[in-house]
RNA sequence: GACCCCGUAGCUCAACUGGAUAGAGCAUCAGCCUUCUAAGCUGGUGGUUGCAGGUUCAAGUCCUGCCGGGGUCGCCA
């Protein structure tokens, strides 16, 4: 419960006394009021808007209401000022011992400060990065990993019971022409000439997988028809490529829980299942899809096909689940993989996909719906693309020539921690530009410096003060019990309220699904605090280390701790490491 | 043609799911280094939130219609 909940808590107490006294009518709903900082600092310390939600439902003026409960918020043990505002708004002044109060409460809490009981538990099951298995990770499906992984962390923090899987598409034709292209580089392991034909994956990193075929399995699948070992070759393929993923995973620091194979699911009768599961229902028929108008495909043949009634669901028309060679489409595979996930237990599931997928989202929403009957709900969330840039210029990437860059290319380029932080600085559906050469820059443009260097010039001071003071105790719980009454200053107590913001700031980016929210917070969080340091070069009365006061130190000292320790407990959800110094 | 996303300062982007005078960085202009990291800080300039309506105490945010940019559109995944 932080200080922002507490004071809710105490304006809907106001509201009930106050109906209860007769002066506003009982059971007025107070859902949507809401208690915030106000955007402009002289306003007070928080505001309300309980006056205005509740005036049209009391058939009250906004002011007469907000009269009302100014009269008894005013009362309030932690309240010094309570006053009514522009269109109705109650803007209340605390006493400066609740900041205090809560910046030890920031200390005791540590990293696990901001942690929250939104979620209460709910299983959400957040499925990211689901590359193909053919080839190690390249740069489009760095955002999708990162943004993923932070979300499933930001979810962890605010409560919810957060599983982390991964969808192997290993059912598709994709994986066939790996499997063939194996096969080559096979026989080229063997000793034979190969040359790659038009079709088949040419990137070097296919030669090793050859060979370790040829290595396990000697000439066994030499002069064979491909009946014969494209099913185990698809096998051995797959299980290579998924090494080579986790791998790429692992350097970025991504670790899933759950790995569901498409190819597991179709051999288990899992599509069939979930098939007949909704024939029984109606929802599946035999029917013919008109063209997509003003775009007709050249090779248009209308016929028949097995369909999903997507549209009774909110797609705009049904969706096929078989492909003219009788197999499942991706589609129809897709919707086992979500009933799958269901009958595990979740009724709240995120998918995270890239740009291209946006017309798929509604057919899988429908398809989640049919299934569970309206329990489950799915989130798509789409990452847009990301532009490689080197000092503004774009980096020229080719598929074909076999320079697109890899994920591993540009953890090794620029590490871990960056590319995490930045791809984490956008909305997930904006376009978000990479600059290479910004991301090294060390400036107050480039984010991740600049929160990194917040945190290290905290441990910094840290450092110092032992230097000053060699047997104070830096203990959270020392600095937490120290003379907190001596942070009197304007922007020490601005500092704290701004630290204190952080819980709101983590519920509200799991709320909306937006961990972006938080690399926007600990900038400025970051900023403030920079600019407190730098005011101590003028006056030398504010800076952190006083030699001639060890209490104003230790209080001091305690909310640069508490500083560092909201950078960390940020860093932590986004899977960055917080360096204690800059080197 | 249909659907989805986007449109905010010269540029790159925020805006706490509808709140008060729309905020940061870059750029530009003016300042601040015998002192805990100047790798930094302070201030100024800069806006008809694409356009036009609507909903209400209140709209950048929600609804409708346009304009512009991107993406997608049966048998790919």
């Amino acid at each position: 419960m932080n200080v922002f909940k507490q004071m809710r808590s105490a304006v809907l107490a106001a509201v009930e006394a106050e109906a209860k006294a007769g002066g506003l009518p009982a059971g007025l709903d107070c859902a949507r009021v809401t208690v915030e900082p106000p955007r402009e600092a002289s306003h007070g310390d928080m505001a309300t808007n309980a006056a205005m939600i509740l005036a049209k439902p009391a058939s009250m003026p906004p002011r007469a209401v907000a009269e009302k409960l100014v009269k008894r918020l005013a009362a309030h043990g932690d309240v010094v000022g309570a006053e009514i505002a522009g269109p109705g708004f109650i803007n209340l002044r605390l006493k400066d011992d609740v900041w205090r109060g809560e910046l030890a409460t920031i200390l005791r809490s540590g990293p696990g400060y901001g942690d929250s009981d939104l979620g209460a538990g709910k299983p959400v099951n957040v499925e990211y990065v689901s590359a193909n298995p053919t080839g190690p990770l390249h740069i489009g499906h760095a955002r999708g990993t990162v943004y993923g992984d932070a979300l499933a962390s930001l979810l962890h923090k605010a409560g919810f019971k957060v599983t982390r899987e991964y969808y192997i598409n290993d059912a598709g034709a994709q994986v066939d022409v790996l499997a063939r292209s194996v096969h080559l580089r096979y026989r080229e392991a063997l000793g034979e000439a190969i040359e790659i034909p038009e079709g088949a994956y040419p990137g070097e990193y296919l030669k090793p997988v050859g060979a370790a075929l040829a290595q396990r399995d000697g000439k066994k699948w030499l002069g064979k028809p491909e009946s014969e070992w494209l099913a185990p070759l698809r096998k051995f393929a797959v299980a290579a490529m998924m090494d080579l993923v986790r791998d790429d995973l692992a350097a970025v620091g991504v670790r899933h829980d759950v790995f569901t194979s498409e190819q597991q699911l179709v051999e288990a009768g899992a599509v069939e299942a979930v098939l007949a599961e909704l024939t029984r229902r109606g929802l599946v028929y035999t029917g013919v899809l008109d063209p997509p108008k003003g775009k007709k495909p050249e090779d248009w043949e209308s016929r028949p096909q097995t369909l999903f009634r997507a549209q009774q669901f909110g797609d705009d028309t049904d969706r096929p689940l078989k492909k003219s060679d009788g197999s499942w489409t991706y589609f129809a595979s897709d919707i086992a993989n979500h009933f799958d996930k269901y009958r595990r237990g979740f009724e709240e599931m995120i998918d995270v996909w890239g740009a291209d997928h946006g017309g798929y989202v509604r057919r899988m929403q429908a398809a989640v719906r049919a299934i569970s009957d309206g329990k489950a709900a799915l989130d798509v969330k789409i990452c847009q693309l990301v532009k490689l840039l080197d000092k503004g210029e774009p980096v020229k990437m080719s598929k074909r020539a076999g320079t697109f860059v890899t994920l591993r290319d540009l953890v090794d380029e620029v590490g871990k921690d960056v590319v995490r932080f930045v791809m984490l600085t956008r909305k997930n559906d904006a376009p978000l530009d990479f600059d290479l050469a910004a991301v090294k820059e060390q400036s107050r443009d480039n984010p991740v410096w600049y929160v990194q260097y917040a945190h290290a010039r905290a441990h910094s001071v840290l450092r110092n003060a032992l230097v000053e003071f060699p047997d104070l105790d830096l203990s959270a719980g020392a600095l937490a019990g120290g003379p907190l009454e001596r942070l009197t200053d304007g922007d020490e107590l601005g500092l704290i309220r701004q630290l204190a913001n952080w819980p709101r700031v983590v519920d509200a980016a799991a709320e909306a699904h937006e961990p972006h929210r938080l690399a926007f917070y600990l900038y400025d969080v970051a900023a403030g605090f920079h600019g407190l340091w730098t005011r101590g070069r003028d006056e030398g009365g504010i800076r952190f280390l006083i030699r001639e006061d060890r209490a104003l130190t230790t209080a001091r000292l305690a909310l640069v701790a508490a500083v560092a320790t909201v950078i960390a407990s940020g860093l932590a959800v986004f899977g960055v490491e917080p360096v204690k110094e800059m080197r």
